[in-house]
DNA sequence: GCTGCGAATGATAATCGTTCTCATTTGTAT
DNA sequence: ATACAAATGAGAACGATTATCATTCGCAGC
């Protein structure tokens, strides 16, 4: 009984669409989702909500600040809770799964790189495309 | 007269749009094209070609490994010729121009981190999205 | 140099993720 | 309860990319 408040806060009306949307991101396994895979979900539970509304939503939160969009490869974005912490990620070739890291070093030294070229950040994205070591790895996909 | 070779080792036949594609990218004045930019450019010069063909071969070049494809934000993704050295990107908001630069301790770093948490590096996309903070600026878009 | 055949091309349709349009429904301040 | 603006959902539209397929081209063999 909190998603109220936080649409609020957010300058957006409480409605079905939209609680079910950040109820699904602050209750699913995976931290990651596609439009599609919110929408799937949502069917999946029996809500009957429109694809359109599902990446409008998405586009509402993100620019609320609620979300954060990644774009990695393969053409589609997803997204993920706002913890107002930024981190990197490192996606699995295998199952898809994304792992996040943060190194302060690796930060550091981007800020020092864009300022030598003569830029100033705006924003960034290291992304780790890699092979889970691991015998378990399962996570979907 | 040495692309023909290129084509050769790479196993393809030397046909006028791959000559021509190839000829652009080691003639451009900016290093990271767009299908689009290649086939605009191609269409400016007085080249015939198709769209489709412009895709085939970027596709190509890319896995016989004569250019390397870059996802950035926007959708839409960019090749440059592969020199064979790895480096990651900076991408001006203001004019969309992208400028290299490798940091080995960015490098080091990553592996120490995909490391730790179990994974083995694939491949990796460091891109940062900034303003340029010179006066010139205006390369294209 | 000419021929033939498989590979390459180009026009166009199809696909995929995403955004737009607009008539209908819903949340909420009154 | 009422009303009105905001939000929704179905489907069209869109931009980037890929697939289809009849025509054309590069090149080996004559």
């Amino acid at each position: 009984m909190h998603q109220p408040e936080h649409l609020k806060n957010a300058g957006l009306k409480s409605t079905l669409p939209r609680l079910k949307v950040l109820d699904l991101f602050e209750n699913s396994e995976e931290r990651h989702l596609s439009a599609e895979d919110v929408y799937r979900q949502l069917l999946n539970s029996g809500e009957d909500v429109g694809l359109a509304t599902v990446y409008r939503v998405l586009t509402q939160f993100e620019q609320a600040g609620l979300l954060v969009r990644h774009y990695f490869e393969g053409g589609k974005s997803v997204f993920e809770l706002n913890k107002g912490e930024h981190h990197d990620h490192i996606v699995c070739l295998q199952c898809g799964h994304v792992e996040e890291f943060y190194d302060a070093a690796i930060e550091t030294r981007q800020e020092k790189v864009a300022t030598e070229l003569g830029f100033a950040i705006r924003d960034h994205a290291l992304h780790i495309y890699a092979d889970c070591t691991k015998k378990k790895c399962p996570h979907r996909r």
